[in-house]
DNA sequence: TTTTCCTTTCACCATTCGGTGATTAATGTA
DNA sequence: TACATTAATCACCGAATGGTGAAAGGAAAA
């Protein structure tokens, strides 16, 4: 009983840190940021309030390091760098849509901090957004600009809505109906219609832009 | 000193009534759903929240009330239903589309509710949302549909990529920082190369599908 | 053992939340 | 004028909000 049993008093600042770090993504994840208050924080990471207070100032500096912490467009720029593009980018196009498309629908977080994004204007979540930004500016300089030439702002428009029109989807189907536009989207044959819609979609950009 | 002078105390029921609903949504305008809270709704109306109680019940069948008194879709119902559809559709596909963008960049209101619908599962919003498709789905049968039959499913996905992407755009733009994807959404050239997007889309979709 | 330092907890604050019982006050009626 | 009806207000409740000062408690150095 000397120093096992360290579940019950850690008595460590860095660790007591990240518990409140880590309550934060838990209850984005489950409850949503409106459900990110000082006691439910707290509550969630077995700790005292007063130690937010203690360790971060205040509950925007505790949030905004979360959000620093955590880095959400993974899965755009692992595996979005191939050296060599031989298609001039369409089969990226593709596979970049249909990844975010799923990736947002898996991952209750991200969709969490997209909604936050929407609703109200953080310091914190608009250095997010520039991030984003600029990760995406990165792939349309070196690949798809290139291609486009003069019509590279068009590209990046259409673009844009796909994006959206991902994102927006799945916000909608996992707290609504589920159906849109008569096709349900929590269904794998629903699902399969729109992913059929982007690949046809950035087809048709490619030939006929 | 009789009867005029109504300003101070109406002491009529429906007027009343009428403030608090009137109340709700001037909220919703400028603020957002999650400042609806009963003491807000009362204080905006200039009466005493036990009113709410008196007339309603409670605070959710006033906003429902209020959800299901306004007609948030009057732009797609009215100049939708042209009786003749000479090009299939297509010129009427755009057009939703683009009148629909700008209808909701216009409308802080259908902006609140849009948002509210992604971030809880109110029951009179999923109400809404019902009618909404129900609309929806009589412009699907009676004109998308029949042109372009065993692909009207895919016609359907590509339209619930393009609406849902016109919503999600001008939610951001008017949050965050307004640019995606490099276009400025806020600039009248960023939102031109948007609305062409669009047209370019359902163009290549009539055309290819 | 005693002292010191630092993590952590407790008790408390003012404010706001949704909600209600009792009361006031204005109106029409007898 | 007196009364009954009812619109509207007032005062209050318990719970939850964000935030803080003081004290407790454990560990390591003195």
């Amino acid at each position: 009983m000397k120093k096992e049993t360290a579940s019950k008093k850690s008595r460590n600042k860095e660790q007591s840190k990240q518990q409140l770090l880590d309550a934060v993504g838990e209850i984005l994840r489950t409850k949503g940021y409106s459900e990110l208050k000082v006691n439910q924080i707290a509550a969630t990471a077995g700790l005292d309030k007063k130690l937010i207070y203690n360790y971060f100032g205040s509950k925007d500096n505790l949030l905004s390091e979360y959000i620093h912490s955590q880095d959400f467009w993974s899965n755009v720029k692992q595996d979005s760098v191939p050296v060599l593009v031989p298609d001039s980018g369409k089969h990226l196009s593709t596979a970049m849509l249909l990844q975010q498309f799923d990736f947002v629908r898996d991952n209750a977080e991200l969709q969490k901090v997209l909604l936050w994004r929407l609703s109200e204007p953080q310091p914190f979540l608009q250095q997010l957004t520039e991030n984003q930004e600029k990760v995406g500016e990165q792939l349309f300089q070196s690949i798809f600009d290139p291609h486009f030439k003069e019509k590279a702002l068009d590209y990046r428009a259409i673009m844009a809505i796909l994006v959206a029109g991902a994102y927006y989807l799945n916000l909608y189907s996992s707290v609504n109906g589920s159906v849109f536009c008569g096709i349900d989207l929590n269904t794998d044959s629903g699902r399969g219609k729109i992913q059929e819609a982007f690949s046809f979609l950035v087809d048709k950009t490619y030939n006929g832009l």
